[in-house]
DNA sequence: AATGAATGAGTATTCATTCAT
DNA sequence: CATGAATGAATACTCATTCAT
């Protein structure tokens, strides 16, 4: 007689339920907003909510999962020789229209050391490309990483609170006010 | 027989309660941020939690009394005749620098029609003063009034999860940013 | 039409709110343990979780309450000019019999310091009774306080996980082996 | 393919499994309680949850088999010819003085079976030494084994919830008043 | 037989909201 | 109309126990 309860599928379900929650947190993330319950992702992801805590103990953690995926793709773009500042702005504006949970996360002031982690990642390599652009006379010399970071959690928080339809005439908005506050 | 309990202040108490709770809202909201728990607002303005309910029956309605000021301020300064647009954003920054909140209530998806009322008294009197500016030929034709909403809501995210006193640096640092976007 | 929902019985019911929950936690100690569900004690004393942890905000502090009757009596006894040694064991005595939660509660650890005054106040009154006795040479002269808190809590030890019934035999047991111990 | 998780041992590992969750439970209840998660065990004992449930189906057989090898040294030491009560005495008191476990064990007034048995066990060890040292007019005629076993569980109690160093002074102390309870 | 991941019931705690006084 | 206690739904988190591999 099959149990009301979900079935244990055993640890052979391990990477498909860390898969399922990180695909779930992401939406989650994306349509509640960062504070979202976390029992939300695990009933979205189908886990148990044990299930949920062994693998991402903390919500910091899930996130991490969550933006990891984002993070390794710009790194890759910025690794690839051809690519340039602009090339790496545009996939971090398609990711920020997809979801802005990122802004929510660097949003809490107790910024936890691994946030910082990931933010230092992509002001690193937005350095490399940047000092790359200002080589070639593209970008203002006096623009610091800094700045450009700023730049990019500014673009973000123009596509917070949009409806996702609306993102990307928005974005195209922002990068039109900020755009001449970079360029040379 | 004397009450233990604090004074029932009677309803002469309503005009003095409400101005209170206004303004603990207003500490309390920069302080612990827009989620702050409400108790923790009427505990702040030494009023009962069924007095900040019959004041303010939702979290909403208890945030746009506090930027009512803010916004009657801003009305008042684009109603004198000599104030520019910068004048104006002038005064919107240091609204910003000294609290975040709006960025905070703005940020849940489903927007409350309230706050879309709030945001178009502030696009409201930007207009006049984005026309006035246009005209003398000092910010680019082709800015639209949600553009300018626009920009001010970057240069608060900006300044948001930033310590208070970082937040002038970095809201020069967002206008430098911003400023030859907005220029003709 | 009757909400399922607990009535809400208002400011009134504040104090035989309270008085129910300490009665409650008075029983659920004794049956389940110090360490019992809190919520236990709220649906016994058949209160709202809420006000239970507005009574109490932590489980010390109900204990607390639980045992301040009992030590305020030990307390009124001891100020007594005829009382004896002897007469405020017998009541320390009775009290255990009655429930042994209080050395469940010392048992942990990281005793709170709210926990080591209540404990003080019963070695306090101890110490006076104590003094008496040895000046009268019924009580060994080199036994402390200490020692007598310490015969107490081994009378306790020696009751709990007894059933109720047979809790008053094996007081009279206990203090069979640590009478001699005590006596002069 | 090699496999990320530790090594399956295979069968033979049970005995050591069996023995280093023993070792472990003796070290996590001294530590941690009698009610630390057994998780901790498991690993602590570097074995599988699974595992330990094998081999042990519930908390109270784990904390038996804990126990099982103190009593046997119990046993062996009554067994010897020459031994006293008070060498076996002396030995319990080491014992608790090392863990306290078995007083928390026994705190829980659903007492189980087993555990009836193991002090059943203790007591009848302590009877014979008992019924010696009373035949050599060293212990009062009229102590039962069960006075005994009080005795030893209320030095326990006098032990738990000191810290480790300060236990042995503990033990003088709480000997002290129960010696004289059972010499004659 | 060992392993460790999966599972969800259970518990503590918070806080928005209601309501007797 | 003010007051503040009452209420319980919601959420985070833990851990005993089961089970596929």
């Amino acid at each position: 007689m099959p149990d009301v309860r979900r079935m244990n599928r055993g640890p052979g379900a391990a990477a498909g339920n860390r898969a399922a929650l990180i695909a779930a947190a992401r939406d989650v993330f994306a349509t509640a907003g960062y504070d979202a319950p976390l029992s939300m992702v695990a009933r979205t992801a189908g886990v148990g909510q044990g299930s949920l805590y062994r693998h991402f103990p903390d919500r910091v953690s899930l996130a991490l999962a969550v933006f990891e995926e984002g993070v390794t793709a710009l790194e890759a773009l910025a690794a690839e020789p051809g690519a340039t500042l602009d090339d790496v702005l545009a996939l971090i504006t398609e990711q920020a229209i997809a979801s802005t949970a990122f802004i929510d996360m660097v949003r809490v002031p107790p910024a936890d050391l691994r946030l910082i982690a990931v933010r230092d990642r992509v002001a690193d390599l937005l350095t490399d490309k940047l000092a790359e652009a200002q080589r070639a006379g593209r970008i203002r010399p006096d623009l610091t990483p800094e700045d450009l970071v700023m730049a990019v959690g500014m673009l973000a928080a123009a596509l917070v609170q949009r409806p996702a339809p609306a993102r990307r005439v928005a974005a195209a908005r922002a990068w039109a006010l900020l755009r001449k506050g970079l360029d040379a």
